[in-house]
DNA sequence: GTTGAAACTTATTAAAC
DNA sequence: GTTTAATAAGTTTCAAC
């Protein structure tokens, strides 16, 4: 684990707020000079600190319109029904997120999609369409506080057909 | 809502795979020169399709091991509970993320912590001691498939103190 | 850590097609 | 939409302190 001074850290809440801050901004942020400001912030880069720049796009600006939260229960948690379930995943654009957690549930999935009608044929026909998928329940997402806005959208998926 | 065409799609894409991608690099990639394209990515930027830039930024190079998500229940769904709640929230840095949902539970929380100790006590000093939090469910992140790995994060907390 | 300077790359704008 | 040219700004590297 890399050591991170607080000038570091500053360095990191400014370039989480605005990955597209130049070098020259930061240092002034940070009160830094530009040269050793820069050293630093290649120095997060290669130790794998800062994993990468993204842009931030608006779900919304894409005409999704409803995000939901979907967790899933297998039927059986062998390691055969677990990568049937991850390969039927990896094929469906609307889910954005799929995480494999502990307790009641195996899996919470983040879908955004249109619109109701979407969301319908979504839930029978890609998910409840695995064989494995004992269980599903559906929560929509009626706000967000403290969101990052950070979702990573498939821009192909809304277009023209 | 912006129309967006293919080529704008494919600069969408661009961008979110690497925010700080050069105005001539995009260009190259989506099949432009540099003058239509920029005025695109412009576009896109102020009609807030591109709602800004984030550095991605590793959790684990923090310090933060464990994410979990928990589901929050409260004990009436009043205005009144709902701002407690979230007010309680806001001053805790270990939660990157905050939904109301619809469903059986009332919020999901997004938590990211150093270990096992940091988790016990954020459940039972931060969040059970919220009056109007009545359950509780917390829920281990084993693994992530399709993360866009944007995780906002707090540098400022794991620092020395 | 700092400053300053030079070489290089990029962004932006305008003009002409 | 394209190309070209000019200006402005940022980055990187080097030296010296």
């Amino acid at each position: 684990m890399i050591e991170l001074d607080p000038i570091d850290r500053k360095i990191l809440a400014a370039l989480q707020a605005d990955g597209r801050m130049s070098n020259l901004e930061v240092a002034e942020l940070v009160g830094l000079s530009p040269t050793p400001c820069s050293r630093r912030i290649k120095r997060l880069e290669e130790s794998g600190v800062i994993q990468g720049y993204a842009a931030r796009i608006n779900p919304l600006a894409l005409g999704l319109s409803i995000c939901v939260v979907v967790s899933v229960r297998l039927a059986k948690q062998t390691p055969d029904a677990a990568s049937q379930f991850l390969s039927a995943i990896e094929d469906r654009p609307e889910i954005t997120e799929c995480l494999l957690v502990t307790g009641s549930v195996d899996y919470l999935l983040r879908v955004w999609v249109k619109d109701i009608e979407a969301l319908r044929q979504f839930i029978s026909e890609a998910l409840q369409a695995i064989p494995c998928v004992a269980e599903t329940s559906t929560m929509v997402i009626l706000d967000t506080t403290k969101s990052n806005g950070l979702s990573t959208v498939d821009t192909a998926r809304t277009g023209p057909r």
